[in-house]
DNA sequence: TTTT
DNA sequence: TTTT
């Protein structure tokens, strides 16, 4: 009952390579960027593309996989669910910071 | 070549009555937030449930038909855009915002 | 790697009540169709409805929980997997046939 | 209100090249077939393959775009529609096909 | 054979 | 700030 509630579906290429963080409990994360292009023509009629940078994490098997396989310039399609954490920063202002957690991806080339 | 490449869809409820505002150049655009529920089983057999709140936002005459037809608690299923633009706040801090840019809906309850 | 290669999404309406079938070895199979419905315009300017009737199953724990849970005219929102399968009727001709094996599904009036 | 209440996306290869047909009224329709993979280990652990053949169909700017530029096992990331078609055969025994109307679609190689 |  |  959760990928139809909640899912988010991207095809681009990382940023960076994936930086990968052990925990105590054995437990992995991975972290990456992934850039989407967007192309369009614009009311002059010229060729714009415009790119969209989003944060990308994975858990457990899953991030040691992408951990092992995928690196920067690659490109994917992913399939993870949109979360969205806030805390107080230092200086007492809100923060919110989006986050796509990846369930399952297939590398498309790179 | 968009919806392939980036594409969120949503089912969930409406935190507040749309906001519609209208610009100059009869332009729309509404506003409002979205909860989606997830429900699981924790480690002691628990039936515990995770909210996540997002911002979505639509633009001309999808904009007019969310406001008309939309309200707070409302049940929807949504398809759109994730993109995320950053800026420099009073404090001179970076900040960052996503949000959820709706193609389409369906009203599913309420 | 399975659902991002291979992925059907519905919204419609069951046009009967589930069938359930029992295996020997305890798994359960059930079956059922849905009708998808899109509403458009034709040039004359006339609502029109055109609807899709789609054939489902699904098998294990959501096969029970569909017949437990589902009947006729229930609306439901399914994701799930394209299938095709093939056979020489007793005429001997090639035979074809569709179904979506429902993955995952939300109950949403009815 | 389209694309959320019936909605296929498929990654796989082209099992031909696509058929352009020009009909009188200036439309042109392709068709061509898809094949999707499915990897899994079975029972005794071996990895296994899957493949599905699905019926792909387009119209339009989409026809001719996809006619002029895909051929016989590119890879390519699709987004379309699931439509079937019923009719009577020439033995008088009704016949059933499923074909995907492709809406948009992405080439990953090839 | 559904639904609005 | 929603809903079940």
């Amino acid at each position: 009952m959760n990928s139809l509630r909640n899912s988010v579906r991207l095809v681009g290429n990382l940023g960076m390579d994936p930086e990968v963080k052990n925990f105590d409990n054995n437990k992995q994360l991975v972290k990456f960027s992934l850039a989407t292009n967007e192309t369009y023509k614009n009311d002059k009629g010229e060729r714009v593309t415009e790119t969209q940078w989003h944060n990308l994490i994975a858990w457990g098997s899953q991030a040691k996989f992408i951990g092992d396989y995928l690196k920067k310039g690659d490109e994917v399609a992913i399939e993870g669910k949109l979360t969205n954490k806030n805390w107080v920063d230092k200086d007492g202002n809100k923060r919110y910071m989006t986050e796509v957690v990846v369930n399952d991806f297939i590398k498309l080339k790179g």
